[in-house]
DNA sequence: CTGCATCCATTTTGATACTG
DNA sequence: CAGTATCAAAATGGATGCAG
């Protein structure tokens, strides 16, 4: 028989616009699979081992609830089921990458065990590195765990690009929390190369970080 | 036998910033604990009743929670306990005024029987009016739901002080709705001023809201 | 293989009653 | 005022089954 239930998540109830926000993405999930889906469509399969350890109901749910709310969308290929943002769901972005921007000290604390997939690194470096601006417009390739990106940067800003079509003439190899750090201005150029951490041409990475403070061996736990 | 502690809400372990925060603030009631602490300090039963309908054990829990994390503080006074955001929880205004902004269009369905508190709107005008500046700076009273409150505008901003020590010369009384819908720019002064729902002296309104596109009658709704 | 649906043990939540 | 204690209901996490 029809299911008529249908809580959806408790709602807040209030006339709010944060509560209302969460309504909608604030149960357990919802923001992660949006984080996922911001650098480009996936499929089920390709959400349920990016995400790690989400049961398949669990993400049949919440893809439904995200569907019905209007902020991702299956796009039905030759491929099979492709789950992509709408507009309005790519607008999460801003709270997603002010979320980055918070937790940075979270991150300063190493990786410590936890999972990673390098498109989380395409939301998070144009996140840290916002305000960074070239002209005439630059381009580095990171590579990082065996995955290769580019980091384009304009007068408008950075942007990261996954799986891109041709290989740029700068890449730089080094590991996550090295990337983060150095984002994050938590890490110098010169600290990360003295460490053995950090890869390639670092002359490009001069032009377009800051001359990065040497506070980066203090602790940076705001607890 | 002693509890041995439990898991805290569970971890995604994830090594990504998004993940991390959420580890952290994503349990539910967190951030409208946050946003209720963003204008100032507040006891525990204030919590209560502007929370609206949070049981008294999970109140305490994530005070105790937010408090190990280094969000919020227990500040003992004369008068009792008050909880104060730490500096670093006081950051978390920006991926909440991220989210005022994108809920927008979930706000104009209208209240809906929702809860409402005015210190919500010390939160949601800021956010909304992000870009607005005034030189000389302005201010302007607002009366919602009996409580009074001022919106300060200079030049680096909006500024919205709840309870003022004195009452500014202009006051505009209006419904919380009325208030959204202009500084969302889903509502023009004039539709406010037809339907009756705005009163007082709205010169000074019309200087720091954009002129207003006659779009509000067309659904806002993004689903 | 992909994209789910079902079952079930464990956690988390919400509502209420009660206390220093 | 500022919480504790208790308990039923709901959500979650895994495991497993299954059709196209």
């Amino acid at each position: 028989m029809e299911k008529v239930k249908r809580t959806l998540g408790r709602s807040y109830g209030q006339f709010c616009g944060l509560a209302r926000a969460l309504d909608v993405v604030g149960d357990r999930w919802n923001l992660l699979i949006v984080r996922e889906l911001l650098p480009g469509p996936m499929r089920f399969n390709e959400l349920m081992t990016s995400l790690g350890g989400i049961a398949t109901n669990l993400l049949t749910e919440r893809l439904r609830t995200l569907e019905a709310e209007g902020i991702v969308e299956r796009r039905l290929g030759e491929a099979g089921v492709r789950y992509a943002l709408t507009p309005w769901g790519a607008g999460l972005r801003e709270p997603i990458e002010a979320f980055v921007r918070w937790s940075a000290p979270l991150m300063m604390t190493g990786r410590d065990g936890g999972s990673f997939q390098p498109r989380w690194l395409a939301v998070a470096l144009p996140a840290l590195l916002r305000e960074v601006t070239a002209d005439p417009a630059l381009e580095i390739g990171f590579e990082v765990e065996g995955a290769l990106m580019v980091l384009h940067v304009d007068e408008d800003g950075p942007r990261v690009e996954v799986e891109p079509d041709r290989r740029p003439d700068t890449i730089l190899k080094a590991a996550p929390e090295i990337i983060l750090g150095l984002a994050a201005d938590a890490l110098t150029i010169d600290q990360a190369l003295a460490a053995g951490h950090l890869r390639g041409d670092i002359q490009i990475l001069r032009s377009i970080l800051p001359p990065g403070r040497a506070t980066a061996a203090t602790t940076p736990d705001p607890r």
